[in-house]
RNA sequence: GGGCGAUUAGCUCAGUUGGUUAGAGCGCUACACUCACAUUGUAGAGGUCAUAGGUUCAAGUCCUAUAUCGCCCACCA
C-alpha cells in the first residue's frame, strides 16, 4: 500500500539526522543583534565520564530547553565541553599505567602528566560521542576543556586577582586529607557518613598517683572513638564548671603507653554529658583539638605520615597503618588495665567522594580561599530574586550553606591540575605570586627559583565555567552577548561544589551573575530507590537503552515520569511508553501522509474561516491543539518538563488518533479535513521536536515539500491562535463523546459484540440540542457501529428496548434477546446511585453557611447540579416504570 | 542536633491559587486484527489520598503533632 514501514525503526534515522544538523551547522550560536540570547553552559562531565541516566536525565533537559528556544526564535548557544577532574582522572591514569606495573612516582611528574594527556587523546571524548548520541544540540565546534590552554590562563589570573586582593592566603591548618590520594580536600569533597564506632574509655593517670594502685581518684578516664591518636595528645580538658574535675585543671597526667606528661586544661566547649566529661586532646589530628591547642599553646604532634601510617612521632607504632595502630593499641591498654570499657557509638566520619576512603583530619600547610566576602553578593542575588532555583526550596538550602561559609582549601597534593602560580625563592624563601615564572626574586634577587608542587581544586577551574569558556579575561563578542547565561541545569548534589561558586565566581570577575535561573532536578534511582552506581551494579545504561528502544523513547520516558526536582525511579520497561509513543506518532503520521493530497498541503487554514466556518470537528481539534499548546508553553516556562510532554502524549494519543482521526476516516479526502489534519500534525511535530527531535525530524523530512524550513529544528515553534481557542466547541464535542462513550458503554455492558448491528434511539426534548445531535448523527453511527440512529421528542417504552438516561437524553438500544430481570436490575442501580448523590448535594445546599460563604457561582453550579441530577431520577423512574 | 523530601489504585508516580465524580503509565478483566498502529482499539474493575487533631461553607491540597522511608547539613570526643 506504501513504502513507509508499520513500525518506527529508531536505527534508522538517529544517526542521519544527526550528521545532518552537524553539517548544516544548526547547531551553531552566533553573535546576532537583532534577536535575544538564550545560552546554556553545559556543566562539563567528567572527562573520564560515561554517560549514565543522570546524564541522560540532565543533558535531555537541557536540550528541550535550547531547542524549544531556539525555535522560538532566540540566538541560543548550548556551550559543551569537558572538566578535567583532577584526582579522578589521575586515579584513572594511575590504574591504568598500574597495569604496567608502574606507579606515577616511577614515571615522575612531566612523564605522568604526558601519559594523561595521551589517555585523553584516546579516551576523553567518549562522554562527548554520547552525548551526541543523546541528540544533544550543542555547539560542538566550541568544546572547551579546563585544561585548555585559553582555560588556564583564566584560572591563573584568578588566582593572581584574588592573592593581590588579598582573598587568598596560605597557612597550616586542619584540613581533610585523603591518605588513599594523598591529597589535601575541601570540606565538600569529604561528605559525612555514618560508621559504626565505639566509643573506648581510657584512664590517664594522674601523675602524683601511684601508678601501681589507680583508683577513680587517681585518674582520669578519657572517652575517645580514635584511641590512635591518644600518642599525639597533647591535654586533656573538662569544663571549667565541671565539679567533678574542677579542682584538677593545672594537675598533671602521665599519657599512657607514651608516658609523657600532658596537662589538665580548662575549656567552656568541653560539653559536661558528653563521655567522662574529660576529652582528650589531640591538637594536629582533631578540628576542635586544634583550636583548643592554639587557645592553650599546647604542642602539635603529627603522628601520621600522609599515607595514613604512623610516624616516627608514634615511638613503637612507627609504620603501622592507622587502623591496625587503633587495635594494638587498645590490646597494649587493655593489658596494662587501663581501658575501663568500650561501648558502640553510631559516629560519622568524613569519606574521601573519589576513594571513599576515611578522612584523616591532618595538619598541613595549604592554600585557602577567604571565602566570606565573595559569598556576600551570591547571597544578595538570590535574596533579591535575580537568581532563582527551580524547585524554589533549594533556595534555603543554598542560603544555609552559603551563609554560614566556611574558608576553601584549593590546593592538592596531586600531578594532574592547574599548578599553583606561585614560586619560592631557594634562598630566601618568600613565595612569589606570577603569572610566569619570575627570573628573580623580588627580595634577594636570588635566581634559584622552583614553583610550588601543589595543583589546584578541580573546582577552582569549574567555577569560572560560564565565562571562562568565552575566552575571559578577554572581553570577547561572544561574552558580551551571550554572558550572562540563561539557565543552568543540574543536580542537587552539585549545589555546593559548582553553581554556589559559579555565583561567587560571577559576581567577583564579572559583576554579574552568571545565570538567571538554576534547574535542580532530581537523582536518578533505580526501582528500589537506590542510586544507580556502578559498585551496586544496577546500573540501567541508556546507551543500552538508546539501541533497544531508540532515543526519542529513552527521552521522552525519562522526561514524562521526572516530576519537577524529584528523584526518578526507573525501570527497564519505563521506556516502553517512550517507544510506543514514537510508533504512535509514526502510525498516525503515515496514515496521513498516505491519504494526504499533495496540494492541500499548500492551503492557508485562513481560507476556510474567511469563506465559511470549519466543521465542528475541524473546528475542535484545532481549537485542543491551541489550549494544549498554551499549557504547554506556560509549563515549560515553570520547568515542568513532565507536565508539557504528558500534554502533547495526551494530546496526540487520545484526542488526536483516537477521536480525531476516527471522526474524520470517512471524509478524509475532504479538501478542509485534509488541510485541517495536516497542519495540526505538522504543527504537533513541531511542538514535540526538542522532547523527540528524531522522529519529528524524520517525519518532517517525509512531508518534504510540503513544509518551509529545511530542518524541524530550525523550524519556528507553532504561534498560538488565540482566536481559533474556541471553548464552546470544545464542550459541545465533549458533549457528543460522552453520547457515544455512553452507547458504546451499553454495548459492552448488554455484550453485544462489535459486529453485531445495534439501532439506537435518542429521545431528546430540546430543539437546538435536538438539532445538534442530528447534525452529528453520521459520527455517532460510525463511531457506535450503529446500524441505525432515530430521534425522537417525547420518550415513550417500547418493546425489547434497553433505556440508559444521559442528562437531558434517553438513550435506547434495540435488543433482540432483552432480560427483563436484568433490566430492571441495571436501572434500580443508576437509580440508587442518583438518589445518593441528591442527598448528599442536598444536604450541602441546604447548609447555610455554604449557600452564604461559598462564592455565588459555585453555589449556583451546585444547583444546577442537583437539578440535573433530580431530571435524570425523574427520567430514570420513568423508564422503570415503563417495564411494568 | 538542624533542615529537606516522600507517604494517593496491585506497581511506579502526577495532582497548579483549597471548589464538580481524585488522574496517568504499567499490570489486571472482557471483547475486537480485511481498518494507520496488537508497540493497537473499545469497555471495565481497582482509592478510608500514612495516622490523629485543627482551620474552613468546603481539605489529597493549608496548619500542628505522630509514624515510616529516603536525602542533605553540623567542630557527635
Amino acid at each position: 500500500m506504501n513504502e513507509i514501514p508499520s513500525r518506527y525503526n529508531p536505527k534508522e534515522t538517529e544517526d542521519k539526522w544527526y550528521s545532518f544538523w552537524e553539517s548544516k551547522n544548526l547547531f551553531a550560536g552566533k553573535v546576532d543583534r537583532a534577536k535575544k540570547p538564550f545560552s546554556i553552559v553545559i556543566p562539563p562531565p567528567n572527562v573520564t565520564g560515561i554517560l549514565h541516566m543522570g546524564h541522560a536525565l540532565n543533558n535531555t533537559i537541557q536540550d528541550i530547553l535550547i531547542r524549544y528556544h531556539r525555535m522560538k526564535g532566540f540566538e541560543t548557544l548550548w556551550m559543551p565541553g569537558t572538566d578535567h577532574a583532577g584526582i579522578a582522572t589521575q586515579n584513572v591514569v594511575e590504574k591504568a599505567i598500574a597495569k604496567e606495573g608502574l606507579k606515577r612516582q616511577d614515571l615522575g611528574r612531566e612523564k605522568f602528566i604526558e601519559r594523561v594527556w595521551q589517555w585523553r587523546q584516546q579516551y576523553g571524548s567518549t562522554i562527548i560521542r554520547q552525548l551526541k548520541k543523546l541528540g544533544a544540540s550543542c555547539d560542538w565546534k566550541r568544546e572547551r576543556f579546563t585544561m585548555d590552554e585559553e582555560y588556564s590562563k583564566a584560572v591563573l589570573e584568578v588566582f593572581v586577582k584574588l592573592y593581590e586582593k588579598g582573598l587568598i592566603y596560605q597557612g597550616s591548618y586542619i584540613i581533610n586529607w585523603c591518605p588513599r590520594c594523598q591529597t589535601a580536600l575541601s570540606d565538600e569533597e569529604a561528605p559525612h557518613r555514618d560508621v559504626e564506632g565505639k566509643l573506648y574509655y581510657i584512664q590517664y593517670p594522674l601523675k602524683s598517683a601511684d601508678s601501681r594502685q589507680l583508683s577513680a581518684e587517681s585518674c582520669i578516664v578519657v572517652a575517645t572513638t580514635r584511641p590512635e591518636t591518644m600518642l599525639g595528645d597533647t591535654a586533656v580538658a573538662v569544663n571549667p564548671k565541671d565539679k567533678r574535675y574542677k579542682h584538677l585543671i593545672g594537675k598533671t597526667l602521665i599519657l599512657p603507653l607514651v608516658n609523657r606528661e600532658i596537662k589538665i586544661i580548662g575549656d567552656a566547649i568541653v560539653d559536661m554529658k558528653f563521655g567522662t566529661g574529660a576529652v582528650k586532646v589531640t591538637p594536629a589530628h582533631d578540628p576542635n583539638d586544634y583550636a583548643m591547642g592554639k587557645k592553650h599553646h599546647l604542642e602539635f604532634i603529627n603522628l601520621m605520615y600522609p599515607d595514613g601510617r604512623l610516624n616516627e612521632n608514634a615511638g613503637e607504632y612507627k609504620d603501622m597503618d592507622r587502623f591496625e595502630a587503633r587495635e594494638v593499641i587498645l590490646e597494649d591498654l587493655q593489658e596494662k588495665g587501663l581501658l575501663e570499657k568500650t561501648e558502640p557509638h553510631a559516629l560519622s566520619a568524613g569519606h574521601c567522594y573519589r576513594c571513599h576512603t576515611i578522612i584523616e583530619p591532618y595538619l598541613s600547610k595549604q592554600w585557602f580561599v577567604k571565602m566570606k566576602p565573595l559569598a556576600k553578593p551570591a547571597i544578595e542575588a538570590v535574596k533579591k530574586g535575580k537568581i532563582k532555583f527551580y524547585p524554589k526550596r533549594w533556595t534555603k538550602v543554598y542560603l544555609n550553606w552559603i551563609e554560614n561559609i566556611q574558608d576553601w582549601c584549593i590546593s592538592r597534593q596531586i600531578w594532574w591540575g592547574h599548578r599553583i602560580p606561585v614560586y619560592y625563592c631557594k634562598k630566601c624563601q618568600e613565595p612569589i605570586v606570577s603569572k610566569i615564572k619570575p627570573e628573580k626574586c623580588p627580595d634577594c634577587s636570588g635566581t634559584d627559583i622552583y614553583q610550588d608542587e601543589d595543583v589546584l581544586d578541580t573546582w577552582f577551574s569549574s567555577w569560572l565555567w560560564p565565562f571562562a569558556t568565552f575566552y575571559w579575561p578577554q572581553e570577547t563578542e561572544d561574552l558580551k552577548y551571550f554572558y550572562p547565561t540563561s539557565a543552568l541545569v543540574t543536580a542537587p548534589e552539585i549545589i555546593f561544589f559548582w553553581v554556589a561558586r559559579m555565583i561567587m565566581a560571577g559576581f567577583e570577575f564579572r559583576k554579574e551573575i552568571p545565570f538567571k535561573d538554576v534547574y535542580i532536578h532530581g537523582t536518578v534511582r533505580d526501582i528500589e530507590g537506590k542510586k544507580m552506581s556502578k559498585s551496586l551494579g544496577n546500573i540501567i545504561d541508556p546507551l543500552e537503552i538508546i539501541n533497544e528502544y531508540g532515543c526519542d523513547a529513552l527521552r521522552f520516558s525519562l522526561i514524562s515520569i521526572t516530576a519537577q526536582g524529584q528523584d526518578v525511579y526507573l525501570s527497564k520497561e519505563r521506556f516502553e511508553q517512550g517507544r510506543n509513543f514514537a510508533n504512535k506518532i509514526w502510525n498516525a503520521s503515515r496514515f496521513i501522509l498516505t491519504n494526504l493530497e499533495r496540494e492541500n498541503t499548500k492551503t492557508d487554514l485562513c481560507v476556510f474561516f474567511k469563506e465559511k466556518d470549519l466543521s465542528l470537528v475541524n473546528r475542535w481539534i484545532l481549537s485542543r491543539f491551541y489550549s494544549v499548546l498554551k499549557e504547554v508553553e506556560q509549563n515549560l516556562e515553570k520547568f515542568k518538563f513532565n507536565e508539557a510532554a504528558n500534554l502533547l502524549y495526551s494530546f496526540f494519543w487520545h484526542e488526536f488518533c483516537d477521536w480525531y482521526l476516527e471522526l474524520i476516516k470517512p471524509e478524509i479526502k475532504d479538501q478542509e479535513t485534509q488541510v485541517v489534519m495536516f497542519k495540526v500534525l505538522e504543527k504537533f511535530l513541531r511542538a514535540m521536536h526538542p522532547f523527540m527531535p528524531f522522529i519529528t525530524e524524520e517525519i518532517w523530512q517525509l512531508l518534504q515539500g510540503k513544509t518551509d524550513s529545511e530542518s524541524i529544528m530550525v523550524a519556528p515553534w507553532p504561534h498560538i491562535q488565540e482566536q481559533i481557542i474556541d471553548k464552546k466547541s470544545e464542550k459541545k464535542v465533549a458533549g457528543l463523546f460522552e453520547t457515544i462513550t455512553t452507547i458504546r458503554n451499553m454495548r459492552s455492558e448488554l455484550e453485544i459484540p462489535l459486529h453485531e448491528d445495534i439501532e439506537v434511539k435518542i429521545y431528546l426534548n430540546n430543539k437546538v440540542k435536538t438539532a445538534f445531535m442530528q447534525s452529528m448523527q453520521g459520527h455517532i453511527i460510525h463511531l457506535a457501529k450503529l446500524s441505525k440512529l432515530d430521534f425522537e421528542q417525547t420518550y415513550s417504552h417500547g418493546q425489547g428496548q434497553f433505556v440508559l438516561v444521559l442528562k437531558d437524553m434517553h438513550i435506547a438500544v434495540s435488543l433482540k434477546n432483552f432480560d427483563i430481570a436484568q433490566y430492571k436490575a441495571k436501572i434500580n442501580q443508576r437509580i440508587e446511585k442518583n438518589k445518593s448523590d441528591i442527598k448528599a448535594k442536598e444536604a450541602m445546599l441546604k447548609n447555610k453557611s455554604f449557600v452564604e460563604r461559598a462564592p455565588a457561582e459555585i453555589v449556583e453550579n451546585e444547583r444546577q447540579k442537583l437539578q440535573e441530577l433530580k431530571d435524570s431520577l425523574k427520567k430514570l423512574e420513568g423508564v422503570r416504570d415503563g417495564i411494568n
